[in-house]
DNA sequence: CTCCTGGACGGTAACGTTTCCAAGGACTTA
DNA sequence: TAAGTCCTTGGAAACGTTACCGTCCAGGAG
């Protein structure tokens, strides 16, 4: 015969079935439940028994029902998670909250900021204790009175005064450039996604590195994309290589870009010198390792989550916090080619 | 003067806020809220203008608290985010979930099989409508009684008669085999994960290939890794091909083994055929680009997410299901190499 | 011995929603 | 016209927990 699947929900035990299970009131377990303060250590014992035999698990639901009790789970916003950049944070933040025993609700946008707005809406109807919240742009005041914590990472938005927890991008900007520069590179093209924060904040280092060593910035190689992906940044390297006047270096804003900056040179057959914002998963094993200028991004939602559960518990009454953390060259090899072997050169 | 911050919480409106507001009664407004049937034209549109003036919004938790509703939230477990293989799943299933409107709630398990059981009732309790597991072995009976729809995901769990989602293991262990057999591999290394399900299928098909051509298997060319890093697989790379007779030719059973195989062969400049499990970014790029037995990973997460939709609302009775996803081989050249060119050879 | 104090415990009112039931009105049918 | 039916609506109970407010008892002080 077909059995029916799945099996009848099976309703698990409250705090009331312990309670009369235990021979003591409702108002017990719950302080047993909690701690244990004020409740006969005899007393205690019994009640633990009975919720083991009976296997209680705290509704952790109708705990949150109750008025100023937020639910122990925290809300993480971010954009594609296969990005490996998201996805550390993503993992780290994840610990942290685990070892405070909070979950972490994901909410997802790759859509309009629309999305965002709607996905950080849902979250919050979810009662959740605090709001991490990797941004999109466009402004977040509608969050002002929602009376939940925000911790902004990566980047700030607007209509909120918030925490945040960034990494230095001008640092990291200036760091790349300067590293070009000091080898003679005159020439170095910079591609940027569309309208992030960061990669703005990344050309102002780039362009305080030229300042620094006095050499001027040749506009037509600040390039900005249409979009953030690999393809784009492939096709545009393509365009800017096949100028008369190409660069001799190109430094890629993001990790995506940069995998596009390195297909389209292997196509063309050209060695420019080549770095990279944040590190990447196999650099370090391509034809030509390739330089990058990298943050510690584990520590980025590392500190988001930890912030925020201070924030959410009450311990942290601070002004809003600004973490930024530091950016390190890592020299691999793409990055110190001279400017003279950026010609054409056709590999094998 | 220090200003407070956090600011104090402002209190949302509720549905009774929205009633007296517009005029009705609280049922009314929840009629409205859940799609208005039995409120007249007018009504509805009274409570819906003190909704938006309110800028009410339903309370998640208040509404899973009713019996029998669970919250609109999956649980996903899985273990490291940072690999992408977990991050596609995760994303894909986040996408899904999202469209019909529910949250996925995030437990991740680097720890102890005992961590992933706690973490698994911690989301329980949070009253989930349903669970995808990524399980990590072990005993899944405890969630037998918990009245929640499960999936798994990738592997199968024991204990429990659930659904499950995964890929056709031993089709892609085979395909690989065949494909470096057919070429005249009679020397083929298999590098094996610990104790996962997956690899011991991939072995399985790697057997299969072998006695499809009746060739047989060098026992001492199946190598059990103590761990499923990349680490442990480089050291075991290392070791095999400095035998006096080395395998002219692995499998990389994982993406991660894949990788410390490339680094251990590049270190030792040798170059046996590759085939590794699972496709991953930058394969392409590598200096032999990287032939792999490639699976649809996102579709492993949108099944799960799918299916356990289904089953939450109560829409699929059916008996557990099991979705076998394909395999399919890419050649990109590592995999293509002939048994002549896996000698000494030290490039550039 | 009586009164008071304080710790331990039981009971009950919320929290915000959904759902069920009953009531009222309009309309149909005989 | 009376009875019945359907649709709309209001009200109240319930979900499982926490927090508050009593009550009870033991023990100490007067």
């Amino acid at each position: 015969m077909p059995e029916t699947f799945p099996p009848p929900e099976a309703s698990r035990p409250t705090m009331i079935d312990v309670a009369r299970r235990a021979g003591v009131g409702l108002g017990t377990v719950s302080r047993v439940v909690n701690g244990g303060h004020g409740v006969r250590d005899e007393t205690a014992h019994r009640v633990r028994k009975a919720i083991d035999e009976l296997g209680f698990q705290r509704n952790e639901v109708a705990r949150a029902l109750r008025p100023g009790k937020k639910s122990s789970s925290l809300a993480l916003v971010l954009g594609d998670l296969t990005n490996p950049f998201f996805a550390s944070i993503a993992k780290a933040s994840l610990e942290v909250a685990g070892q405070s025993g909070f979950a972490v609700v994901l909410g997802s946008v790759d859509e309009d900021p629309e999305g965002e707005k709607r996905a950080i809406q849902e979250l919050v109807s979810r009662q959740v204790a605090g709001l991490m919240i990797v941004p999109d742009q466009g402004d977040h005041s509608f969050l002002a009175g929602a009376g939940v914590p925000v911790v902004f990472v990566d980047r700030p938005a607007t209509g909120l005064d918030a925490d945040i927890v960034m990494v230095d991008n001008e640092g990291g900007g200036r760091l790349a450039a300067a590293h070009l520069l000091a080898q003679g590179h005159r020439r170095i093209a910079i591609l940027l996604a569309p309208s992030y924060y960061t990669t703005g904040r990344r050309l102002r280092g780039y362009r305080r590195a030229h300042r620094e060593v006095e050499a001027d910035v040749d506009e037509s190689l600040v390039i900005q994309l249409p979009e953030g992906n690999a393809e784009a940044a492939e096709k545009a390297t393509r365009e800017v290589m096949l100028r008369a006047d190409p660069p001799t270096a190109i430094f890629a804003s993001t990790n995506f870009l940069t995998e596009g900056v390195l297909r389209a040179l292997r196509e063309l057959g050209r060695e420019p010198a080549v770095v990279g914002f944040d590190d990447f998963r196999l650099a370090d094993m391509l034809p030509t390792p390739v330089t990058v200028v990298a943050s510690d991004i584990a520590e980025l939602g590392r500190s988001a989550a930890r912030l925020l559960l201070d924030r959410a518990s009450g311990a942290d009454r601070r002004p809003p916090q600004r973490i930024v953390l530091p950016c390190a060259l890592i020299q691999r090899g793409s990055g110190e080619r001279s400017p003279d072997s950026a010609g054409n050169r056709r590999p094998r």
